[in-house]
DNA sequence: TGTATTTGTTAGACATGCTTAACAGATGTT
DNA sequence: AACATCTGTTAAGCATGTCTAACAAATACA
């Protein structure tokens, strides 16, 4: 770990906790035309003092508009970075459903505790990866077919590095 | 999003910060045989008072063991869950590196806001997927080769989840 | 009109994790 | 032996995000 990579983690612009005020805005906005402090309350199951408090901070910030009717809406870079998140979400749901094979919930799951940690140039480029996964060229359906019949054991692929992981796996090491 | 499963983000039972002491120490021990509190505080670069009040909590919960000289040894349940993190930071670097071809700092970056994030599950599945990936099979070697060959561009693919995607990345839904 | 409900805000509380400052004890140096 | 340094702990402070309780203002209903 060079310098303090990991300190990083919550030098985020944005925390886990904001970008859900966000998404779950977004959510409502789309399913009623408009949001109200207590929607987000209600769709997040936290109290209405807490999303108060976390709504003045993002229009602070410049994320979201409040009109006279306390009404909130998106500003542009509000939207922007609900469009990134939403890419990435869907991306990485994708991924993990279609290419790792893990359910559906499973997957949600996975991809919600991670989806606003990953910058966009990972978005793009595991959406590069899925682009080709799951296109109908011959070398993808191909790889395709034959990762579903694969199943992993040590000592049958030659490259060490993956090994040495499986004794991780099985706690052989260290 | 179901019920509340973005609010299990901080019901981890380690935070990031913890697992990144326990891997600090890992880190040290493996290099010196020893670790201390103020080795741990150098390493992570915060303050020594952080780092003892971090070990105390990691010793109660039974990670950690302190000896007669304040020097600190991992408990077998804290080996295992320094053994399960090593692992799903090789098999997500391996995965940034190699499948997503991310250069290496970027990959480790990306990796370290992740790791402990992510299920055993879920690691034991990218580590099946890179296994297929990285083999020397005719579908892996020919898959491998298209893909480094491949950009995606909307319409260049039929799948129109992707495609969806593709508008979101460009900005143009919603 | 008067009362009840809804909604948003504020205050006080608690838990996290970080900081600096002060201090205690051990170790090192001269 | 005396002073300096290193190490660990504790206390007080700040910022996060959550909670409950209290209150204010608007809306709904009788």
């Amino acid at each position: 770990m060079t310098k303090a990579t990991w300190k990083k983690f919550d030098e985020v612009e944005l925390t886990h906790s904001s970008v859900h005020h966000l998404m779950a805005m977004h959510e409502l906005l789309k399913r009623n035309g408009y949001v109200r402090g207590v929607d987000i309350s209600k769709h997040l199951k936290i109290s209405r003092s807490s999303v108060s408090i976390t709504i003045h901070k993002l229009i602070k910030k410049g994320y979201i508009q409040e009109d006279e009717n306390k009404f909130y809406h998106f500003t542009p870079k509000g939207q922007e970075l609900i469009n990134n998140v939403l890419s990435k979400r869907r991306i990485i749901r994708l991924f993990f459903e279609k290419v790792l094979d893990i359910p559906e919930d499973m997957a949600e799951y996975e991809a919600c505790k991670v989806e606003h940690l990953l910058e966009e140039e990972t978005g793009q480029r595991i959406m590069n990866f899925i682009g080709f996964f799951l296109s109908e060229r011959k070398e993808a359906n191909e790889f395709r077919y034959a990762l579903k019949r694969f199943i992993y054991e040590c000592g049958s692929v030659d490259a060490c590095e993956i090994c040495e992981i499986e004794c991780y796996f099985a706690g052989k090491e260290q």
